[in-house]
RNA sequence: GGCCCUGUGGCGGAAUUGGUAGACGCGCCGGAUUCAAAAUCCGGUUCCCUUGCGGGAGUGCCGGUUCGAUUCCGGCCGGGGCUACCA
């Protein structure tokens, strides 16, 4: 294969893709094609790819992720939309800390160099980007406008200040979000979370649990998957929240224990309580019961690894304490101390039913409590139904449960629920799993929390007119913790409300936050404000966002929290307060692997092909080849774009990353299909010199065209309309299939000099580089210059198909015998019922199975097929 | 453990949502061109039986609904994802 030695003359047989993709690039920038204007005569199209981390080099996953979204935005702006394509970068985060902390370079300078690296990476792939927008969120000129939105949404209460608990990721020398512990480990550097008690800054998204939970159900141009994710993420649960009397004892003065359950229908079946290790009640009684300390202490540590949740072994402590029964003051119940029972959900306390609920049912049997079942499924008798290893959690009717007895499973719910509320013993509650966002960093290299803390007035927001509070330069890495606290200078200042001596919050915001409201800052990057009214309400929604299925929670759920917080604020108009109207998740792409005899992993360009596999270029040693999957350094699995685009062009590699795997799919990468991907264009490029010779331009069809030139415009105007409807569907796989449909009976007639073939041809030629140019869009810049046209294809509108050509006279219907396919016969597509059987029962192979019989019965699908039952 | 997705030729995948299973591509086989090769072009390619005509089977497995099931329903098996003691 020698795809980059050709010639450089446009008119040879040979496409020189490094030379025409530059030069489109080129003419694309100095004619501002892509350059968006606010322009309200004409419908506004945002589409936007989740922009990238930074890291240095472009990834192949980037080139599928954005090759998909620049055809969207180059399709649409073919059919007539005022399109929308930005770019930027999500630039704060760990790895430029890292990298300070290793290599002893400044994380601003290691960031904007990867920046500058990968521009220029990704400019040669030709994406119809609006470069003139393009920011990263460490710029100071950002972050400003998120400390501004900050300040208004710490007015507004939609953030505060709490003490608690936190992860700590004691590698990283940080805070982790809930969401970034991923069994017991932090997400980046998988070292053991531990627990510490830090003040922090949290965003109230708790309060839009509901709000962010209903509104899901009009996301309809989600995928399915996503909005399942975020509603288990919010995890509604709807229960009874109510107290058990604490019996009298020398323990605690507390006389109540509030619980929060969905299965009040069991509360007969109760046989103890349990609280949890940080449940204040077994913070006090630590000081009051020899061994509690101790037992608490272990459960705290053991809680957060992973092992131990896995085999999740429930663990108690009996208190000593008893709670009476709300509806049987005689009925004594054991509080323990459990290990399974988390402080931050519901009330941080239980009762336990072991019959019904099986955390409960293994505790009960480890510690000899009674299992009394009260609910029976139907199939079963009373009187036998027993428990033995697994809790019964179907429906079925109440039993040994006094007054409940005989009731469904939402009968006895709703008495035990009415009987509470008449006592004033309880009331129903609905709770969510999710949990307040902290979003406070130990970290220099995030946005800084714009926040003055003061001995006498407290934290006091920093004014406006002192934003942005910009990161401090001279900052040292070599010593553990926030450079920020430890810096002589930066955090001494003066409080703005009284004057006295003040520090500065050193804590630098999750780069979550930086992510959260970017789309709506893309509309008027350079506005001295978030937002500017008048363009935020032209371009938003983001009318297509295309990202990866691994942010279906995180990034999502604060977008959509933090663009309602800034509707509230003023900076988005509530039509926006779902700032994403259609996502599309694409999927990953993936590569084989490769290992050496002595098992290190092998990158694919430090091997050869031999017969019948593979060998290692330098030892000639034999290769094991592993399964393809995700890329990544660690598998060296990966190939460099640039070194693809260096050999075979950049619509090579978009052409590729875009046929055979659905979008949402991951797809594989593989040399051949490049290859395939680069063989197609050649052929493409050989069919458009040999028609650019036989064109006719001629504006209309000549009359009398002759069946092949009428057949070939069939073809085209069926492609239009496929191509078109594949295109809007996401089905870019589809889309590249038909255009393959139609370059093969455009090579078909070749040479030909039927009637009218001049005009079909260029008409099927020009129509290929249109439909292509959403994909390949150089390709098709060079081939509609060849066919002579004067515009560009950049700025030419998308074909319409012709209503006419899409009929056909005849159709072909298949006719089946008993469900199977025996025959076929061709008609009218408006064909009668009565022909169409008459036509099938005179059929050769019909007759054959009859055998001069009636047939039981004929079914008769216009347009679809013909079933003869005999 | 819970929830969700998925299973179609040698491979990636199509199938207008109940109507010709395997579009299109890759790979492979045969032929043309070539001194030869690459590139290109033409033909073939689900499997089994048959020289051919033709016939049979077939969308993970078992069953059901239907004139007709890759598509709908029930059960099982395999692969993947998310979540994880949420009371």
């Amino acid at each position: 294969m020698s795809a980059s030695t050709s010639s450089s003359d446009a008119g040879s047989a040979r496409y020189n893709a490094r030379e025409v993709e530059q030069r489109w690039q080129s003419t694309w920038d100095e004619r501002g094609c892509f350059t968006a204007v606010r322009d309200t005569t004409r419908p506004k199209y945002y589409v936007l790819e989740m922009f990238p981390y930074p890291s240095g080099r472009v990834h192949i996953g980037h080139v599928r992720n954005y090759a998909m979204g620049d055809v969207i935005a180059r399709y649409k702006r073919a059919r007539g939309f005022n399109v929308l394509h930005p770019w930027g970068w999500d630039a704060f985060g760990l790895p430029a800390e890292n990298a300070a902390i290793e290599r002893g370079e400044h994380p601003a300078k290691w960031t904007y160099q990867n920046i500058d690296a990968m521009r220029a990476q990704l400019k040669k792939m030709g994406l119809s980007v609006d470069w003139s927008r393009e920011f990263a969120t460490c710029d100071p000129e950002y972050y400003a406008q998120q400390q501004r939105l900050f300040l208004d949404m710490m007015a507004a209460g939609f953030v505060y200040q709490k003490s608690s608990m936190v992860n700590w990721d004691p590698v990283d020398n940080t805070v982790l979000a809930n969401e970034q512990v991923i069994d017991g480990k932090g997400w980046r550097s998988g070292a053991e979370v531990e627990r510490r008690e830090l003040t922090q800054w949290f965003c109230r998204i708790t309060d839009m649990a509901e709000e962010l939970l209903t509104a899901i159900d009009d996301l309809d141009k989600w995928p399915d998957n996503v909005r399942l994710m975020q509603r288990n993420w919010i995890g509604k649960s709807t229960g009874l929240s109510f107290d058990f009397e604490i019996a009298p004892n020398d323990l605690t003065d507390e006389t109540s224990l509030n619980v929060y359950t969905t299965r009040h229908d069991t509360l007969f079946g109760a046989s103890f309580c349990a609280i949890s290790v940080d449940h204040p009640l077994a913070k006090t009684l630590e000081d009051e019961i020899d061994g509690l300390a101790a037992f608490s202490a272990e459960c705290r540590k053991i809680g957060t690894s992973e092992e131990a949740v896995e085999k999740a072994e429930k663990r108690g402590f009996d208190t000593g304490l008893k709670v009476r029964h709300p509806f049987d003051p005689d009925w004594l119940l054991p509080v323990y101390v459990a290990n399974f029972v988390l402080m931050d959900y519901g009330s941080g306390a239980i009762f336990g039913c072991p019959a019904h609920d099986q955390r409960d049912l293994d505790f009960a049997r480890k510690y000899s409590l009674d299992v009394v079942p009260v609910v029976c499924p139907t199939d079963q008798n009373a009187d036998s139904f027993a428990i033995e290893a697994e809790a019964y959690v179907g429906p079925g009717r109440i039993i040994n449960s006094r007054f409940l007895d005989g009731m469904d499973i939402e009968d006895a719910k709703a008495e035990i629920a009415k009987r509470m509320a008449a006592a004033g013993q309880g009331s129903p509650k609905v709770n969510y799993r999710l949990r307040d966002w902290g979003f406070s960093r130990q970290r220099y290299w995030g946005c800084p929390i714009p926040v003055i803390h003061c001995k006498t007035c407290g934290p006091v927001p920093a004014p406006i007119e002192s934003l942005p509070v910009k990161l401090p330069e001279d900052v040292d890495f070599n010593t553990p913790g926030n450079p920020l606290d430890r810096h002589p200078t930066w955090k001494h200042v003066a409080c703005p409300v009284c004057g006295a001596a003040a520090v500065r919050e050193t804590d630098t915001m999750d780069t979550f936050a930086d992510s959260s409201w970017y789309y709506a800052r893309f509309t008027a990057p350079r506005c001295e404000e978030p937002t500017d009214a008048d363009e935020v309400g032209y371009w938003m929604n983001v009318d297509q966002y295309i990202g990866g299925v691994e942010h279906a929670i995180l990034h999502l759920l604060y977008s959509r929290f933090w663009a309602r917080a800034m509707h509230r604020t003023g900076w988005l108009p509530e039509t926006a307060i779902e700032p994403f109207d259609a996502l599309f998740t694409q999927g990953m792409v993936c590569h084989e692997t490769y290992k050496s005899p002595d098992g290190k992993w092998l990158s694919p360009d430090e091997i050869k092909p031999v017969e019948g596999g593979y060998v290692v270029t330098e030892t000639g040693a034999p290769v094991t080849v592993g399964p393809s999957i995700k890329m990544s350094k660690s598998k060296k699995n990966v190939v460099d774009p640039e070194d693809i685009i260096a050999q075979y062009g950049a619509d090579t590699a978009r052409w590729f990353m875009l046929s055979d795997s659905p979008p949402e799919r991951d797809v594989e990468w593989t040399t051949a299909g490049a290859e395939g991907a680069w063989r197609f264009i050649q052929k493409m490029w050989r069919l458009v010199n040999e028609g650019a010779a036989e064109c006719s331009h001629a504006t209309m069809p000549p009359s009398n065209l002759s069946d092949d030139a009428l057949s070939l415009r069939k073809i085209t105007h069926k492609a239009i309309d496929g191509v078109t409807s594949d295109i809007e569907g996401f089905a870019f796989n589809k889309a590249v299939a038909r255009i393959y449909e139609l370059v093969n009976a455009v090579s078909r007639v070749s040479g030909s000099t039927a009637h009218g073939m001049d005009f079909a041809r260029r008409e099927a030629l020009e129509t290929l580089a249109i439909m292509s140019s959403p994909m390949i869009p150089h390709f098709a810049e060079e081939a509609w210059a060849r066919l002579g046209s004067e515009t560009i294809v950049s700025e030419t509108p998308w074909p319409v198909a012709d209503e006419s050509l899409l009929k056909d006279d005849l159709i072909v219907l298949p006719i089946q015998v008993n469900g199977k396919r025996r025959s076929e016969i061709s008609v009218a597509p408006d064909a009668s019922k009565t022909d169409i059987e008459a036509l099938a029962m005179a059929d050769d192979a019909v007759q054959r199975v009859l055998a001069g019989g009636p047939p039981k019965k004929v079914i008769v699908v216009p347009g679809r097929i013909v079933n003869v039952v005999v």
